[in-house]
DNA sequence: AGGGTCGATTTACACGTTTAAACAGAATCA
DNA sequence: TGATTCTGTTTAAACGTGTAAATCGACCCT
């Protein structure tokens, strides 16, 4: 063994050529595995860089390459219980692919706190980005990142969304099985397209077969407006039907408090099937979206991008299924 | 106006050097905050830099400077409720500091997925990691990387936590106000010091002055062993005190489908103060953590290390509080 | 034997910064 | 006035890679 660099510094490309006794070049070749040299330098070189302990400067090569193996994962709040399975998601398939994966907070569907995250990620070398978008208007400021959005499409970007009209579709199929009449619905902001999407899955299917008594339109946080809340007082319907089941969950909780039993006095369905919507606690009937497969499709279609600036754009729809629980 | 660069590359320092009339390193200088160059020049290079839009290009520096502005954030998952909320905070902390997050969920306490989440963020250029780690073995690695643990101290790396013993003393001290006698423990992992010191915590105060019908030990994710559903529905007990507020999430909902009602038929108290502990349908008392401070203490901690990487060790304990609410 | 092809390897430059060191004036001082 | 400091600016050398182009042999073909 004749040259081991064994001082302080970590290994250069540099070192491991002169170990190898090749140039840097060849070492360069060989590790990015463009079958350029002949096998036996190349397994020589491999061993020598094992043997250093070498591992590539992500910098250099980022600052040659102009790519940075590194992708953006932009999420309205991770405190809401369906994001972070869909970061978790991401996270593992981008890792897969040789991304790492930066998650930013955007912090609840403000415009400009979103076009703020995509440009940090862009500033900090990102090559990409995955988002879901609160608000639509983010489109415009056509951003400097490729994007894939996922829960809508949204037109000149990479698209993963669920069915959500047809989940709605289930939703009121189910409950007209069930032998319901009079329904509460609490829908989400119109303006959002997995919103309205699901309103109107529900409503067309519903049309002539159920009284829709009432309907509140709600923000997606996790608190009610005045409004709701009467509603659900007003104890007119036999079931309550939720934009999502952070929705149904506060929904369960003010139904609690207010000694209204689930579901005896009155059923409740949500939208998602988010981790703890199975626990006994909410037990609660639901439409299932695939949350994990929306992250690694849209990891898919983003690094699909990157090696392919000018393929077509892609939309990827995604099946939901009923899920029944005790809510109901 | 002179120089417009408005070829469709994206601007260099050198192009805005040249646009201002001077030299890169002037430029570089400004850029940097060096107050190195006169009033005048200065507030002509920002000038010219910012009509170029020019900003920095990340990679070079990282390369020149051997710092990257990233760091890592691990946590044993993002679907827990406690974990996200730290690193939300962490996230945010970091960003005034102009560094950039990489969250990395672990996957719950596998000393080796630890471990690999470490490579991965070294081999992606982090300055440095906040980690919540879940094995104590995991500083035999003693990693690459400059680390700061949170929730625990680990002898060698900076640390920050909450007042885990203190905080099993309020929970005996506040049952033994309200008069308990006979209660239920589920504790956690006694491996992990955070379950450890809040059991001592507890169980030193309740010496003498409350019975510890009986204890089952309970790792920390969302299910509970038979064990422990057993000694549940045995109702021996007047109040169950939990390690913390996921499981007493989860006894909630066993007691719930046991038809035991809570607080009449027992009373059930947490620790944590996770973001939905306070809702209507949990209505938990517990002890609260400061979940962000945790998070932006430890960035602080980081960037210091950063900064001066001979500092001494620092260890940081945050004081808790009782919460007190319906379930007791 | 001399030109031509082909495959393996090296040479050499570029990527966009930072920063030590060199430099040029101007101000200060003996 | 000439030597000395100071201030503001530039020059030039890195940092660790990737890769086009040049080089080098070896081999093949008339």
């Amino acid at each position: 063994m004749a040259a081991e660099k064994s001082n302080g510094r970590t290994p250069t490309i540099k070192d491991v050529a002169k170990a190898a006794g090749v140039s840097q070049a060849t070492v360069s070749y060989v590790l990015n595995n463009l079958n350029k040299v002949s096998p036996g330098v190349d397994a020589h070189v491999r061993r020598v860089a094992r043997e250093l302990g070498y591992s590539r400067n992500r910098a250099a090569r980022a600052l040659k390459t102009g790519r940075n193996n590194v992708i953006g994962c932009i999420m309205p709040s991770l405190l809401s219980p369906v994001f972070p399975e869909i970061a978790q998601a991401v996270q593992q398939r981008a890792e897969e692919h040789g991304f790492a994966t930066f998650v930013i907070d955007s912090g609840m569907q403000t415009p400009a706190r979103e076009a703020e995250a995509i440009r940090v990620l862009a500033e900090h070398g990102a090559d990409g980005a995955i988002a879901v978008l609160g608000s639509p208007r983010t489109a415009s400021d056509r951003p400097t990142l490729p994007l894939v959005v996922i829960d809508q499409p949204m037109d000149g970007m990479d698209g993963v969304y669920a069915d959500h009209r047809g989940g709605g579709r289930l939703l009121a199929e189910y409950a007209i099985g069930l032998g319901h009449r009079r329904v509460g619905l609490l829908s989400g902001l119109q303006s959002l397209y997995s919103s309205r999407e699901r309103r109107e899955g529900f409503v067309d299917t519903a049309l002539g077969r159920l009284d829709i008594v009432w309907e509140v339109e709600v923000p997606l946080t996790p608190n009610l407006p005045e409004a709701a809340v009467g509603a659900l007082l007003r104890r007119d319907v036999t079931l309550i039907v939720c934009v999502n089941d952070l929705i149904a969950m506060v929904v369960l909780s003010a139904l609690r408090q207010a000694r209204i039993r689930v579901p005896e006095d009155v059923s409740v369905m949500g939208f998602d099937d988010m981790q703890w919507s199975g626990w006994p606690l909410l037990n609660l009937t639901t439409v299932r979206q695939p949350l994990g497969q929306l992250g690694r499709d849209a990891v898919d279609l983003l690094v699909r991008r990157l090696d392919a600036p000018d393929a077509e754009i892609a939309n990827i729809v995604l099946p939901v299924s009923l899920v029944e629980r005790g809510s109901t």
